[in-house]
RNA sequence: GGGCGAAUAGCUCAGUUGGUUAGAGCAUCUGCUUUACACGCAGAGGGUCGGGGGUUCGAGUCCCUCUUCGCCCACCA
């Protein structure tokens, strides 16, 4: 029993709170309780940026909804916090804070320490090590940050249960898992044609993939037929004449059947290369005959891949053309002299410059067929570039899944998605997977393969040996780590090894989530403790990356769903309807909006969101918010009071027999089982729109009916029946609101009980075995209709509510008449109504008509 | 080009399986110092539920079609 503050001040609470809940810990994972007991959450781990946004505090606090409602229904909760610091977003930060870049062939430095005063310096080349050193400098103020802020917002978070990444932990799984999938063969490394990005210099996944739209020139090009005659081609990319390995032309087109069979002769470099057939021309585009290059786009790779053709590479991985010999294969030509002067002028040039220049030398040779055309295409950009992707062969690490589309299709039906047609998303993007999974990054900062290879008599590595890591000793770095059989001192030399140079795609981590909270493979009993997990939250724009790639990697390792449920929360709008973005410079930052509505206002703003569904930001709604909160403050303030007003006390629901509280506790215990339903579909929106529509009523109505009764000195039946219902009203409604407003619930719940209201057990219908039965079911309407009428003569009479009534007629059914009669007393007393001046006549529907008195008695 | 979702009061949103005069909050207007709360209470005005067809005794809700917006995907010569 505390002393009840007179006033609530969010600030000064929340901070007390969060501080208590810290060392209660009252947000624990219990390692000993059963998997059927817990329920767990796929935590999504946070890129770790920076950057704090209103739509993080947004989708967090919908997983902590639904986790506080678990809880409370005796659960015992898992939900930890990842930190997702390595990969792109880091590195380059870091580069930008530093003014570094990392060059892998440096030695480390252990005397090296980053500086920000970067002004007036030129980019310093560190060493990887270094570079790592200085990225996880960058990423630990991040993650303080970012936990300073979870914890302000309430998210009941058990802080001893978390990750990074980039930690040894989590190098260690995610090498683990590749070696896992070595040994399933569904891992393997080749040499082709990849989706390369030459700023970052790496490969690219599919799913890492985005089209935009630029303008572009058709450029048209007039190649000749070897025996005689010509045609014109158009093209995007005249640059790639030295590539061209192929012309082709659709099957069934009578324009080039005749050419099908013979050789056409490229201009300027006068290669011969074969006029073939090809399903994918379209004779409507263009000129309906086009150059196939190794690689132009995705349509050269594919038929590249069928056979039959050289490799003519041109585009290195920095985006420049490669030096060539023209006259040795497969730089054949009619005229070596002439192709090889020609393309020495482009040789080290970057593709547009190129393009520039050949555009140039076909109109001296020619060849260029009038002037370029604008046109608009999409061109295939790495989501996070600037610069086209271009088709490189390079030799890549994959993980099979273009053969596996039917299973994960069957695994992703398995799992139950909130809102459903999420579902869809990754079915569609399962059935258009054209791709095996791209996983090694010619990147820094990030998990090593945990390979080598041996060298040959000429140290050159033989990749068709790979050395793989013994799994005891994981995680290893194959640049500094020897591998088994070999020493130190034969790194790089003949006959010695090398180390696999790449990193890990960040989703080969981040798809082991769930694997790294439960220790899979290293912990069998904590493993099953906590895995296959009950959800995962996530926002729908990662549903063909993280969500995907978790479902491949549950199900390639232990053939398995990764989780029952997957909740999607929707994106917060801009007042214009647009999704909020650094880039736009839109974005609210949540910390000062804590401060200024309070945790509990900003949550109540989320929670109003349903699953899958845009939001408005809108700090309107955040100051609903606080008028619930502070109305939650007042009104337990209040009816606290009115139970324990002099001496009374409380009792169970059994106390509960008059009329109007039984027919109350009924509708309550209707509140939870509604509420309880929203809850176990994710619908917490719901349940906060009934459970905060009941509250007002509450307090409104209810208790103004009840307070003649509560207030009376004897202790009657119908004192205990209030109070009892007033108590039982006022505990359900505070735990109702828990999970949406944890803060100022916890303060008033402290006021009255020793523990914490999120540990309390959730309303259930075995708290609503009153002391009577409803005989009139209608008996609680009917007097709220009666009030509100009674209230509604004295605002038309420009009168205060407390104003007396000197007559009320009152004409109804006759069910309703003896309905009414069981609560009239409360009903008068509530409109300060003259007993001596009520009238009540039996018919036909309900009709109420108040007299006010002369003078305000 | 294909798919998914959305369109309800000035604004932000609810409207369960089709069923009586379509709801809430904010905003606007009007009253009320009422001893839990003026971040309150009591009221009022405000919507042809995007357009058009159809099914039905009855449609915001089901079907078709169109329009607008958002997102996802698509082979980009």
């Amino acid at each position: 029993m505390s002393e009840i503050p007179d006033k609530y001040n969010h600030n000064t609470a929340e901070e007390r709170w969060m501080k208590l809940w810290e060392e209660s810990g009252i947000y624990r994972w219990d390692p000993t309780r059963s998997r059927e007991e817990t329920f767990v959450v796929d935590t999504p781990p946070p890129t770790v940026s920076g950057s704090l946004h209103v739509g993080h505090v947004f989708s967090y606090t919908h997983q902590d909804l639904i986790v506080r409602y678990q809880r409370m229904r005796g659960k015992n909760i898992a939900f930890p916090m990842g930190w997702d610091d390595n990969g792109l977003p880091t590195e380059r930060r870091v580069q930008n804070i530093f003014g570094i870049r990392c060059n892998p062939r440096l030695p480390y430095n252990p005397d090296w320490k980053p500086r920000r005063d970067k002004d007036d310096r030129d980019v310093e080349e560190v060493s990887r090590r270094n570079f790592i050193e200085a990225c996880q400098l960058v990423t630990v103020e991040d993650e303080a940050a970012f936990e300073a802020l979870w914890r302000r917002l309430g998210l009941s978070v058990d802080w001893n249960q978390t990750y990074a990444t980039i930690d040894a932990h989590c190098r260690k799984i995610s090498q683990l898992s590749f070696l896992d999938l070595v040994e399933k063969k569904q891992a393997y490394q080749v040499e082709a044609p990849t989706m390369w990005d030459i700023d970052f210099q790496t490969a690219v996944a599919q799913a890492e993939v985005e089209d935009r739209e630029r303008d572009s020139f058709y450029h048209d090009i007039r190649f000749q037929v070897e025996g005689g005659g010509d045609f014109v081609i158009s093209t995007t990319r005249p640059e790639l004449l030295p590539a061209c390995v192929a012309v082709a032309a659709h099957p069934d087109d009578e324009r080039f059947k005749p050419l099908f069979g013979k050789n056409a002769i490229t201009p300027i470099f006068q290669a011969a290369v074969p006029i073939v057939p090809a399903e994918h021309a379209d004779p409507e585009k263009g000129t309906g005959i086009l150059m196939i290059c190794t690689f132009g786009d995705s349509n050269d790779v594919d038929f590249w891949k069928k056979g039959g053709l050289p490799l003519k590479q041109i585009i290195g991985l920095q985006g420049t053309l490669l030096p060539v010999e023209w006259g040795t294969a497969p730089f054949t030509t009619q005229d070596p002299a002439a192709a090889q002067k020609a393309y020495d002028e482009l040789a080290g040039q970057h593709l547009k410059k190129a393009r520039a220049r050949v555009v140039e030398m076909l109109a001296e040779a020619g060849a260029g067929v009038g002037e370029p055309r604008p046109t608009k295409q999409f061109v295939k950009f790495y989501e996070k570039g600037d610069r086209p992707l271009e088709f490189v062969s390079s030799r890549q690490w994959f993980i099979r899944i273009l053969e596996h589309k039917e299973k994960l299709l069957e695994m992703s039906r398995q799992i139950q998605w909130h809102p459903d047609h999420m579902r869809l998303r990754i079915e569609h993007w399962i059935e258009g997977l054209n791709q095996d999974w791209a996983v090694s990054r010619q990147r820094y900062f990030g998990v090593a393969f945990p390979v080598w290879y041996p060298l040959d008599a000429e140290a050159q590595p033989d990749y068709s040996r790979p050395i793989y890591a013994d799994a005891r000793l994981l995680p290893v770095d194959p640049l500094s780590d020897t591998p088994p059989g070999y020493s130190e001192d034969q790194r790089h030399q003949p006959n010695g090894f090398t180390g696999d140079p790449d990193v890990m795609d960040t989703w080969a981590t981040s798809s082991m989530s769930p694997q790294i909270m439960s220790h899979w493979g290293l912990d069998a009993k904590r493993h099953n403790r906590l895995f296959p997990m009950d959800v995962r939250p996530q926002s729908h724009e990662i549903i063909r990356t993280w969500a995907f790639y978790t479902i491949v990697k549950a199900w390639m390792h232990e053939n398995t769903i990764p989780w029952k449920h997957v909740t999607i929360s929707g994106w917060i709008l801009d007042p214009d309807r647009k999704k909020m973005s650094k880039s736009k410079g839109n974005v609210v930052t949540p910390g000062h909006l804590l401060e200024k509505h309070s945790s509990d206002s900003v949550r109540y703003w989320a929670a109003r969101a349903r699953l899958g569904t845009d939001t408005a930001f809108d700090e309107k709604v955040m100051e609903q918010g606080s008028k619930l909160r502070t109305k939650l403050f007042n009104a337990s303030k209040f009816v606290l009071g009115v139970m324990e007003r002099s001496g009374a006390t409380a009792g169970g629901a059994d106390q509960i027999t008059h009329p109007l509280d039984l027919a109350m506790a009924a509708n309550l215990c209707d509140l939870v089982r509604g509420s309880t339903e929203s809850f176990d579909r994710f619908d917490y929106a719901g349940a906060l729109a009934a459970t905060e529509d009941f509250f007002w009523n509450f307090c409104d109505d209810y208790v103004e009916l009840v307070k003649r009764r509560s207030y009376e000195e004897e202790d009657t039946a119908g004192r205990r029946s209030a109070l009892a219902a007033l108590k039982l009203g006022l505990e359900t409604l505070l735990r109702l609101f828990g999970p949406t407003m944890p803060y100022v619930t916890e303060e008033i719940w402290s006021w009255r009980h020793p523990g914490s209201i999120h540990r309390a057990s959730w309303p259930s219908d075995s708290e609503f075995e009153t002391g009577g039965r409803i005989e009139h079911p209608g008996a609680y309407t009917l007097a709220v209709e009666v009030l509100k009428k009674v209230r509604m003569a004295k605002t038309e009479g420009k009168k205060n509510l407390r104003w007396p009534v000197a007559r009320l007629e009152i004409v109804a059914g006759a069910d309703d008449l003896k309905a009414l009669e069981s609560v009239l007393e409360d009903v008068l007393q509530a409109g300060a109504v003259d007993p001596a001046g009520v009238t009540l006549t039996p018919g036909e529907g309900l009709s109420v008509k108040a007299t006010l008195a002369d003078n305000a008695a």
